[in-house]
DNA sequence: AAAACTTATGCAATCGTTTGCGGGAACGTT
DNA sequence: AACGTTCCCGCAAACGATTGCATAAGTTTT
């Protein structure tokens, strides 16, 4: 366990050259002759030569560690998004510290503190759900390049990559009435969701303009929307006086407990209610009827935050370009809504 | 952006001590007066002093990160793993740095390289599925701590954890031989994975020790054990002249596959053919009928392997005393075996 | 042939923190 | 009063890589 480390200085005394000549040569500084260029890659190569990381991003203030800090590292979408994160950050010569703040704000706050100190270059940053207080963000702002992707908000002047849930839902609720469903529930969170939130506008908008009066009794919200929730809040809507014809559930997990109950009862689906998801997860294949979905692009998400931030880190302006990008959805046609009429 | 960094010095100037009393106070050092001590912590505190990350790393040659190196983040079975490598590593000081290596020996040997340049303490790693040349992981091992988990090479000699899977295998054919089967099936993955050749010795001797002959038509390997693969070899399995009544497949994923097809034959599951899948992934509650699976205990893993990891950081042994840690695993029965007779 | 460049290299400082060593002050011991 | 301890603290070196500046040798220009 104890090896001889090469550093410069050793390459140096050996080639008989000074440091610096070493230093610069393995940095292809013009000011070095082929020759001796030459001699010592072939040296370094020879001893397994490794800058180290310390001395490099002591001296240059560099670390080339992006922090990546999610909700919850568990989830099919979350792990394509760092999957491509990974690929990315790679691929520019970045590596990645991933962090989890399992929706505790204390939490977050701490991790935003130790990446700092840490030394990252730069931070990716999915909002846990009940942030509220943003001054712990807007201090990391403050320091280091940060981007928000999915989970964000928009008190925080910084770079953001969002789907466009917005006109996701539309299409999803739109398609519902394509396929001549009227009363269209839907199963979303409570109003301090973002994403929730504009899933929700989105739902209302494709009411409006298809002229079909909204119900609130087919609203339904929670605030951990989840299998079971969508089991328990389905049982709820089939106990309407007027049931719904077709559900919308913000997330694949509640449309699947939807299905779960609908089924229980002996609901047809998509003929007596038509169930739509969102997410294209895993399970929205394996469940019978499969389920229709918006497919997110999550890779395009990494890719994009990547990017983005590795601009904002190498390029550093100072005009405060914050601009909001959004990712399209694709709505995915299958069996819980796939009518045959 | 551009911001006052506080260091030693800048307090130690302020305070009108040397840097070194600054450093020793804030590190606790007994030579340290207690008056003083809280002074230079006070200031700390009012500047917001964080230690340079890299000037103390480049010091005392330790970075507090930790390497993890997987073949694919995209794995419910994964996830559980990092979330819980995440949690530990935290706990204990250290930040992780996780890279894939999508089962590309070429990346695998990368990755090592860089996450040794880059200075971590120690390497936490799964085995891609094509690793032969187990030499860069030895050169490694050589340099810092290394654990393997899950996807782990006796060629390697270094602490191991994986799950007790013969046992697993064992009980789950036993639970099939319980509840009356006699031709089991199962669907695996071909000899060079060490995790499927274990589960395949686990099947071997259930069969045997219940005195159950072997039909080499009822093995079946394939070396992308998946979903697809699942449906084919079972329309393979159920066209031979004596069908199975049971089919133990080495992942979920297969087993899902497995039940699709038999559906769509509409053989009953389990009175014609039983399932057993392998991980107690999500789906395995969602398809139907809810399948029988094997829990892999994904927190443990994650868990004992930081452990370890950080005890052989922390106090660095020159014997290897290299052990391997069997996790031991749970029989989850569903409907997918579940008869009622 | 002197001046003015060009080219290739070395010197030395620097980054922020830690730490061995040394020393002054205060106190206690003969 | 002389010496030994103990308690605090500062000096300065060290870690490894980078880089502005200096310098020496060689080359071109006038």
């Amino acid at each position: 366990m104890k090896k001889e480390v090469t550093t410069l200085k050793k390459m140096a005394q050996l080639l008989e050259v000074s440091t610096s000549t070493v230093s610069r040569a393995l940095n292809n500084h013009p000011d070095i002759s082929e020759e001796t260029s030459e001699k010592v890659k072939k040296m370094a190569k020879k001893l397994n030569y490794m800058p180290n990381i310390f001395a490099k991003g002591f001296r240059q203030h560099k670390s080339n560690i992006i922090g990546v800090i999610v909700p919850n590292i568990l989830s099919y979408f979350t792990s394509t998004i760092l999957k491509e994160m990974l690929l990315q950050a790679e691929a520019k010569g970045y590596r990645v510290i991933i962090s989890e703040s399992n929706n505790d704000v204390k939490k977050e706050k701490e991790m935003l503190h130790t990446m700092l100190q840490f030394g990252v270059d730069g931070i990716l940053m999915s909002l846990s759900k009940n942030t509220v207080d943003v001054d712990p963000i807007l201090y990391a702002l403050n320091q280091k390049p940060l981007i928000l992707f999915d989970k964000v908000s928009a008190k925080i002047p910084c770079t953001q990559i969002i789907i466009d849930g917005e006109e996701a839902a539309f299409n999803a609720v739109e398609h519902l009435i394509n396929i001549g469903k009227k009363r269209i529930a839907i199963i979303k969170e409570f109003e301090q969701s973002y994403n929730s939130e504009r899933r929700f506008q989105g739902y209302l908008k494709a009411l409006k303009i298809n002229n079909i009066p909204i119900d609130e009794k087919l609203i339904l919200s929670t605030d951990d929307i989840s299998l079971k929730k969508g089991r328990t809040l389905t049982s709820q809507l089939i106990s309407l006086k007027e049931r719904p014809d077709a559900i919308f559930c913000i997330t694949d997990a509640a449309a699947i407990g939807a299905m779960q109950t609908l089924k229980k009862f002996n609901i047809k689906i998509p003929e007596e209610i038509a169930v739509i998801g969102f997410s294209n997860s895993m399970s929205s294949t394996i469940v019978e009827p499969q389920l229709t979905t918006i497919d997110q692009p999550g890779k395009r998400i990494g890719e994009i935050a990547v990017d983005f931030l590795i601009k904002e880190i190498e390029e550093p302006k100072e005009y405060l370009a914050s601009k909001t990008i959004e990712i399209k959805t694709n709505l995915i046609i299958r069996e819980s809504t796939l009518s045959s009429f």
